[in-house]
DNA sequence: CTGAAAGCGCTTACAG
DNA sequence: CTGAAAGCGCTTACAG
């Protein structure tokens, strides 16, 4: 079935058959309707081989924007969202990629505003989870631009949808991970990430939840925040380990694991202490190969940004397929022998 | 860069640079010369875009081979093929799948000559790593038809490129597990796979090397080999506990955990036995819920399968790029939380 | 050995 | 509101 068949069978021309198929208006009321109910009947689909010749043509340009400075672990989306849009480049696509230092919502919404002007055809955005950023995605929907949460989603908003992991079963995985490590008994220290990004919270809680049960007798015995920054993180875990000589494990919900390690060796405290985290970034594998941090739990940074790219793309070829979708990917435990 | 940009360079019709390009012959010696410059000097390359499109109307046909009978490991490898084949019937391709028990060479060569017969336009397979096998690949090069090896690669054969994770890597992540499970100390029973398998060969390798390295007081009472068969797993574990009751640790290299786990659980050493293996099967998923598997290492099967298909319909897009390439899925850890 | 034409399925101006 | 034509980049017969 293709748009020339559809086009003799109700005896019209392909225009304007293309015409409905594209809600682009201008088409009799009966004649769509007619269109509309052969299209139905035949169970035409639109052929994407044949799409993707005209997109080439628009050269479409998808925007990026992740909070990625400082923060080595978005080395491997921004790598994905490269790759995928290598793969792409005989369909004439680029990605405009955007990069912010932290979580400020006002420098997200100018940096958006900045996409938007450059035309962009769809946004890709690892979301602050605020109702301004909310806002302003719905604006764009409304404009006809489409947004992909990455790495990070945002609650009742209006984006197309979501790549990433599943925060909560990476929390999760976590603790079952610290039950390997531990054998269920050990006085732990909590070194936190970022409250306004919706995954770290929902990763904390995944784990403190699913450890009470299947480790009754580890203790949590503080808890501090790191701010996904290496100076903080390890100021506040020496901060918290000279308060606390008992705790022999660390759990590193987000970035800043190599933050709370140095404070852990320049303590002398290497030997009696195992850390499990997040992430295989570069820093974080060192401590590994070090022994000093067991295993962590991985999400598939690459995979992400490139998954995201691809669903951009499948927006364009497709119009508005995956509305609503989640794209996870699997949360890895990694050990040094599977780096 | 554009065929007909090329053409109108070089002075002559798209249809003689189309030739020269997809090397038809019956072109000029000087004019090929040309035109091959010409191609070399723009930096041109061929538009998937547009290939796209002609592939279609050949409607192209993928073979594909898998040793998956009685063992459903191959499920997952299986929905990976028909997911890509999904996503390519804009482009007319189709899967033909033929499945097989356990490794007979000469059953997988006549189901290779039966996908031969049908016409495919590119072969996947679980190749036995056997010489007559490896010739059968060579001679379908040499008809045109390129062999992409999927889970497990055929030494010195001239396939096109290979599918499948590392398993060298694999079973040293299975011996860095282990040391995460026993804490060093165990007495260790091997339950081993199928030795014309070039996988199951490596992995056992990899794991014994690396644990004899990190692992030094682990002592291996005994080795038996289950053949990926469930039946035989199960009387093989059973024998070798009999004769060995001070094993309180199993290795299971290949298919057979659930055959394994059944024996354990007869003798009523449940409680005093630790197992690991490899791929999360419905059957060992349900020994991890009852907890006598601590943790499997998993090779991505799905994408595997999705893989090989899309690596297939490169082939077809862009000619022999990928030539002796291998797409290398990651060892992933799973236990109970990330299944 | 080579070119002109038609086609893959979809879109895009343009003319009416 | 609608159709005829041209185009995206590649291939495929066909004619010479």
């Amino acid at each position: 079935m293709t748009i020339k068949e559809i086009a003799q069978i109700c005896g019209v021309s392909r225009g304007t058959v293309d015409r409905v198929l594209n809600h682009r208006g201008k088409v009799k009321p009966e004649t769509e309707a007619l269109i509309l109910r052969t299209i139905h009947r035949m169970g035409y689909t639109k052929n994407i081989a044949g799409k993707a010749l005209t997109v080439r043509k628009n050269a479409p340009v998808f925007g990026a924007l992740v909070s990625s400075e400082g923060n080595p672990f978005f080395d491997d989306v921004i790598a994905g969202f490269r790759k995928a849009e290598e793969e792409l480049t005989d369909y004439g696509v680029t990605v405009l990629l955007r990069t912010m230092r932290g979580y400020d919502v006002q420098r997200q919404l100018s940096l958006m505003d900045e996409l938007d002007e450059s035309g962009i055809a769809v946004l890709i955005v690892q979301a602050i989870n605020d109702e301004r950023i909310e806002k302003r995605i719905r604006a764009l929907a409304e404009k006809g631009i489409a947004t992909i949460t990455v790495n990070t989603d945002i609650e009742n908003s209006c984006r197309l949808c979501y790549v990433g992991s599943d925060y909560n079963s990476g929390g999760e995985t976590a603790a079952g991970v610290m039950k390997l490590v531990t054998r269920g008994q050990a006085n732990l220290g909590i070194v936190t990430g970022v409250n306004t990004l919706l995954g770290h919270v929902q990763r904390l809680e995944g784990f403190e939840r699913h450890l009470k049960d299947i480790c009754p007798d580890i203790r949590t015995i503080d808890r501090v925040s790191a701010m996904d920054d290496m100076e903080h993180s390890y100021r506040m875990t020496l901060d918290m380990l000279r308060r606390h000589p008992e705790i022999d494990t660390l759990f590193v919900t987000a970035s800043g694991t190599f933050g709370t390690c140095r404070a852990v060796i320049e303590l002398g405290r290497e030997r009696s202490m195992q850390v499990v985290s997040f992430d295989s970034v570069p820093s974080t594998m060192e401590m590994m190969r070090r022994g000093l941090v067991r295993a962590v739990i991985c999400q598939q940074p690459f995979l992400q940004g490139y998954q995201a790219v691809r669903a951009a793309f499948d927006v364009l070829l497709t119009g508005t397929s995956k509305q609503g979708e989640q794209i996870i990917m699997e949360n890895q435990v990694k050990i040094l022998e599977n780096l």
